[in-house]
DNA sequence: AACAGTTAGTTCGCCATCGAACAAAGTATG
DNA sequence: CATACTTTGTTCGATGGCGAACTAACTGTT
């Protein structure tokens, strides 16, 4: 009764929504005979059980099938360096419910995972559900086959931690890591269902990082450190050192971090990049400037980016792009700069998904990492019995 | 007695070279006894021939396998505006005689595939063989789906042209068409036994183009317009207006073309950039300085990409590759500018397979798409009759 | 020379999936 | 209301590939 990758992937997609046999079969592209068996397996298992009949097309009304184990949780965790948002999934990926921490990077690993452990065991407390896995993005580099943060600049003293490993130890379930921008554009582009095979998501905060989708999947690189853009050089940041040891990076002028900074030397006081947001939505018209201009900025980087890439969508998230006027700014300049062939159908759109785009990545690459343990169903019934 | 895509890949390999049953099954990954039954099934079809006995590794020697018809040949052509590279290649993909004609792209597609078509059966006749396929690089993009060119800067008249259709039509066998950036792309990461999984091939030559290799792959974008590289903007060509209508892109200063048109400036009047390449052969120091410098301008543009991308190999192919401080140059500035993360284990190199890597990876789209070709055994052992 | 060890290739039963034919359960129409 | 049509789901052989056990053919050692 071993649940191969069919019967898994099936049961993913009875857990997204009921569905008929029929729809499983065209949507899987199996055999309807395959899809029956399967299903047939599923339901000896205790995994799935047959609802209401569904609206009939002009024939036969097929039978709907769902998840008789509905209270499986998986616990999604978007860590920045001071805030951490965490959330409750389910196996469709839905956020069911979430909250935020403040923590310290500069605390350490150990300590923090500690504090995002406690966190996830009171949201179950709060919530209910069994726990069965946890993921989580974190803000710098992670080698996804070593599973360890690598070289990553605004978390120091976490170079080769095994953060994962730290959570399962506090939590006792599986745990999945990577990088913030990969799990974002992973997210955004599951929440889509036009969402194009090839795919740029930017995650604009205080830093800016992008995650690449190439052939609708997560694209990592060689040494996963795929995505960056934020030390392309720029004209306008020409005489800027950059933390990297060189001069010119956009990351100077077009991150959070830099707009937080520019304005607090012209006099202006704000403490960080939401408050700046706060000033664009009331209204003001230097703080407007200063995050059209770091659109501007990204734009023009995300040119070249774009005319070597050639991605159908960008999707952008992240607080900036929570300001319209950013978006609008990103979207000119890449619609002036870059190829005819290359914007012919080209999308420059702020995340559906928003700032749930993280946790979604992270509840996905946490379920396929559960299913693909050995010993699944039992996984799967031993809370319900 | 269908001849499915695994028979296709055993075929392949030992088109490439004889092996045991043995060694397949090793590559391949399958189980022994499926390579046992493809091959009895291949030898059936008398397209696969036991030949004599591979050393014994200290046990039963295994018995090689070779292809039993060995006269098929696919015809390559590597087009530029001026000139056309044309060979013969075998199922190893390797090429087996070439020639080089001279055409104009100004004559239109009509008549310039008629040149190439009667070169083609020129080196039939001369190097004997069976015409299966043909498979063809243009200097522009090409729409692999719908097999037209699309949009060609540099080949006015040709758009929406389907040169497959137009080869097919006067050689009579099944035509591939792809852009001369991809195809290199291809070829060089086939030549290599070690090639990296995501790597980026420049083809610098009059133009500058690159094709792209993702997790093996050869990707396209999703508009067939993946790779330019040549509209990055560079500081050092603010103020040049490029073809594409903005100012500062690379092209302007790091082509082949611009080489030349920047030394006739000068006072150095040279025809083209193979006269330049001379140039530095013999020691000019002028022309060795443009050279140099245009490697610089690409090295940073592709700096740019390197990061964002995270390759694990670039290989720089066409006429400038062939001058070794090009290479270094653009390795230099790469090593320089790159992240460290993205530079860890690097390899940026001329190709291996110098100019005939477009040629290799046409003959392998061509070959794929031949085999995809209903009716196969019989194509295949016809003509032996 | 005998025998252990190693590698090559085959036989045969098992399993997953496919696909064609069929049964089931509805809707549309005369 | 009977009949045709449509869609859903199942039954049942056919097929492709896997893998364990086996036979085959060689090398090296005692």
């Amino acid at each position: 009764m071993s649940t191969g990758d069919v019967a898994v992937g099936i049961l993913r997609r009875i857990a997204a929504e009921p569905v008929t046999r029929s729809v499983l079969a065209k949507e899987t592209g199996l055999a309807p005979s395959t899809v029956s068996a399967k299903i047939t397996e599923l339901m000896d298992a205790g995994l799935v059980q047959e609802g209401g009949a569904a609206p009939s097309r002009g024939g036969r009304p097929g039978r709907l099938l769902s998840i008789s184990y509905t209270s499986g949780r998986i616990a999604v965790i978007s860590m920045g360096a001071k805030h951490a948002r965490l959330g409750l999934a389910d196996f469709s990926r839905t956020i069911l419910c979430s909250s935020a921490i403040d923590i310290d990077v500069a605390d350490g690993p150990e300590r923090t995972v500690e504090l995002l452990a406690n966190e996830v065991r009171a949201l179950l407390e709060r919530d209910g559900g069994d726990l069965l896995s946890v993921g989580i993005c974190l803000p710098g580099p992670v080698d996804a086959v070593r599973r360890v943060v690598v070289a990553p600049s605004r978390m120091p003293g976490w170079h080769n931690q095994d953060v994962g490993a730290l959570l399962e130890k506090q939590l006792g379930v599986p745990a999945i890591t990577d990088n913030d921008a990969n799990m974002a554009a992973l997210g955004e582009y599951l929440s889509r269902a036009d969402a194009a095979a090839n795919s740029i998501t930017v995650l604009a905060g205080t830093g800016v990082g992008t995650g690449i989708i190439a052939g609708g999947e997560l694209y990592r690189g060689s040494t996963y450190a795929s995505g960056d853009i934020t030390h392309t050089k720029v004209e306008a940041a020409a005489d800027r050192m950059c933390t990297c040891g060189n001069r010119g990076c956009l990351e100077t002028i077009a991150s959070g971090a830099a707009i937080v900074r520019d304005l607090n030397q012209s006099g202006i006081k704000v403490g960080d990049i939401f408050e700046v947001l706060d000033m664009v939505r009331d209204g003001d018209p230097t703080a407007n400037g200063a995050i059209r201009e770091a659109g501007r900025q990204l734009g023009l980087a995300l040119s070249t980016v774009v005319n070597f890439f050639n991605p159908g969508d960008v999707y952008l998230t992240g607080a900036l792009s929570a300001a319209s006027v950013y978006v609008a700014a990103v979207r000119s300049q890449l619609y002036e700069r870059c190829l005819p062939l290359a914007t012919a159908g080209l999308r420059v759109e702020a995340a559906q998904a928003g700032g749930e785009a993280g946790m979604i990545g992270a509840a996905e690459l946490a379920i396929i990492h559960l299913l693909n343990q050995p010993g699944l169903p039992a996984r799967f019934t031993e809370p319900a019995e």
